[in-house]
DNA sequence: GTCTATATCCAGATAGAC
DNA sequence: GTCTATCTGGATATAGAC
C-alpha cells in the first residue's frame, strides 16, 4: 500500500484529480496541473509519461476511493430497513463533500467504455449479498416484491441524481440560490431514505 | 419558427448535434464534425463563425426540443398517479432513443454554468402546476406527506439515471450484457411509476 | 529531480480560387 | 456556397542544462 506523503508525486496526483475531476480529461490542461501542483510540465511528464497515462492513475484512484467504500455498507449485516437509511445518509454525505466525482466518473467512463470497464472489474463490486437479502424478505414476505437490482439502481439514483443534475435542479427547483439547494440536499438524507423505505414496506 | 429542410445548414446542425452529444464540447472535432455532415470545415465555419458559436446553437435546440416536451405531461390535468405513470413512461421511451442526451445536457451544463443556465431560464421551466396538484392531494389526505420537489428530483432521479449511469449498471448489475440492460429499461417503465407511487400512496 | 527552451503536432480559423 | 491551401495558436511531449 501506498503512503500518501507530501512528496511531488502524490503532490501532482492530489492536483491532477483535482483539475481532472472538474474539467474532465478533454477539458483538462497539463498546464493547468503543473501550475495546480506549483510545479512545470516537464516534471508531469518526468513522473507519468503522458496525459494518458496521468489520467488513468487518477480515475482509478478515485473511483477505487469512492464507489467501493460506499458500497460497502452494502454488504454490513444490519437489517434491510436500517441497511437503506445508513447508505442513503452516508452516501450523501460523501457526495456532498465531493459533489464532482459522480459527475467526472460518470462521464469519463461513459466516454472510454472500453478502457476503463476494467477498471470496474478489476474493483469487483458484488451486490449479490444485497440482492440475497433483498430476496429473502420478499419471501419472508415483510417487503412488496421488486427485483432486487430494481431497487439497488432506485437507491443509488436517489443519491448520486441530486449531484449530477444540480445545474438543472437549482435553476429549476431552487431559484439559483445555493443556500435552499443545501438545504434540500440535507433534508434529502433522511427523506430519501423514507421514501424508499415507504415504498418497499408492507402495511 | 425555422422549418427543418434538408439544407446544409440543417445538415450540420444534425451532423453537430451527433458529435457534440456522444463526444462533449471538449472532445469533438470540427473535422469530424465535417465528415459527418459530408462537407468541409471551411463551410462550418462559413455557416456558423465559431465552434463555440455551432455548439450554442446545438446545445439549445437539443435542450429546448427535449426538457420542455418532456416536461409537459406534468403540466396536463391528469389525477397524480396517472400522471406519474404517464410521466415516466414516455420519459423512459424518448429517453431509450436518446440516451446520450441526458449526460449531455448535465454535462455541459455543469461546464458552463454561466454561460448556459440562462438558457434554461429563457425556456422557462414551470413545475408550479405539479407543485400545486400535490399540495392539494397532501391537503384531501390522498397521499402521504412530502415536500412536491423532492416528489419531483425524485421521478426525474429514477428516469434519467438508469441512461446516465449506464457504463456502470451494466457492468455491475448486468454481466456487461446489453439485451439484460435493455430489458431492465422495459420492465423500467411500469417498475419505476409503481416504485413512486407505492412510497406516496396512502393504505 | 527540477528547470528552460524547443520540437512536434493538431485543431480552429482564414484567404482566396472557382 | 463550396472547395483547397494555409495560417496561427495552443497543447502534449522531449532535449538537455543544472
Amino acid at each position: 500500500m501506498k503512503i500518501n506523503d507530501s512528496t511531488t508525486e502524490s503532490n501532482i496526483m492530489e492536483a491532477a484529480k483535482r483539475i481532472f475531476v472538474l474539467k474532465g480529461f478533454e477539458g483538462a490542461r497539463m498546464q493547468e496541473i503543473a501550475d495546480e501542483a506549483g510545479i512545470n510540465k516537464a516534471l508531469l511528464h518526468y513522473y507519468f509519461r503522458s496525459k494518458d497515462k496521468l489520467f488513468e492513475a487518477v480515475f482509478i484512484d478515485a473511483f477505487v476511493k469512492f464507489v467501493p467504500t460506499i458500497l460497502i455498507t452494502l454488504n454490513s449485516n444490519s437489517p434491510l430497513f436500517r441497511k437503506i437509511e445508513v447508505f442513503v445518509d452516508h452516501y450523501i454525505d460523501v457526495l456532498s463533500k465531493n459533489p464532482f466525482i459522480p459527475g467526472f466518473i460518470l462521464h469519463e467512463l461513459g466516454h472510454n467504455t472500453e478502457r476503463l470497464s476494467k477498471i470496474i472489474r478489476t474493483v469487483g463490486l458484488n451486490p449479490d449479498l444485497f440482492v440475497e437479502q433483498v430476496k429473502a424478505e420478499i419471501e419472508a414476505g415483510s417487503i412488496n416484491p421488486i427485483d432486487p437490482r430494481d431497487l439497488l439502481v432506485n437507491m443509488l439514483a436517489m443519491c448520486i441524481f441530486p449531484f449530477v443534475g444540480k445545474p438543472i435542479l437549482k435553476v429549476v427547483l431552487f431559484k439559483n440560490n445555493e443556500e435552499e439547494y443545501h438545504e434540500f440536499l440535507n433534508r434529502r438524507k433522511i427523506a430519501a431514505a423514507q421514501f424508499i423505505i415507504n415504498s418497499i414496506k408492507k402495511r
